[in-house]
DNA sequence: CCTTAGATTGACTTTTACGTAAATCAGTAA
DNA sequence: TTACTGATTTACGTAAAAGTCAATCTAAGG
């Protein structure tokens, strides 16, 4: 926390919706998908700052193309309970296997940079050729 | 190349199924879609060297999390005949969106990133409490 | 010639991730 | 009270990205 962060015990769905950009319908759904699990005054309903700090992670995931089952499963991995032995060695092996994932995709981004790097030369070149100045 | 790299002239569609994970059905629905034009030898198709490429470089776009609409931008950038300086110019202008989206998954994996580490590090520490040697 | 294996096209189906609309309820300002 | 503003539930719709299935074609081997 900052000095001048606004700590508020519970934002409206709606807050949320502005603040992120998704709509009503997105974060039900989600919480059909069992991802959330906001309280409630009456029936509406009540999100406390760690799940905007939830959503914040959610939205990570899908743009890194992550599907929904998938951002499930590490959300899961997140908030799994101190177990038995068996349980964290699994637990530790998931967790590897997010990561290699996340190294791909760290791969792929780069390797993708290069070309747009290379396209960008090729404009830069053919600007040139116009004699453009820059 | 390199010295070793076996370099055909042509590939079947089951040849880059097999090497690459995908169905048929799929690189058919992206020739639908435009993103191919395999030459044909009748009505079987043959792929060249540069399809293979370009499957590469869709399959990392989809394991980014690129629609398909995004993915043929992208390649219709990459193969952007030299225009004007006008088009240059607007070419410029999608490379760097681009690279700012490729940006922030960057970033997004950072932070997933070291949220694997805090989780991991949550794990090792559990496994110490349980008296395991590691 | 017959068959078998691999391709092709076309059509229909499925899954995922929401969008959209209708009906209902609850608080609140006039 | 009325009327408006937001929120909720339920249900049906939809776009994207393939999966699946059937019918057909074609080349090669025995």
């Amino acid at each position: 926390m900052h000095i001048g962060d606004e700590m508020r015990e519970f934002y409206t769905i709606t807050e949320l919706t502005r603040e992120f950009g998704v709509s009503t319908r997105t974060l039900r759904f989600y919480e059909d998908e069992g991802l959330f699990n906001p309280t409630r005054r009456g029936r509406t309903r009540l999100y406390r700052p760690s799940d905007r700090e939830l959503l914040k992670q959610i939205l990570r995931g899908k743009r890194l193309g992550f599907s929904i089952a998938e951002i499930r499963e590490i959300i899961e991995m997140y908030k799994a309970p101190p177990g038995a032995e068996g349980q964290m060695r699994l637990l530790i092996e998931k967790i590897a296997e997010k990561r290699a994932q996340l190294e791909q995709k760290r791969k792929d981004i780069e390797e993708s940079m290069s070309e747009l790097d290379a396209a960008e030369e090729n404009c830069f070149e053919r600007l040139a050729e116009l004699g453009v100045s820059q």
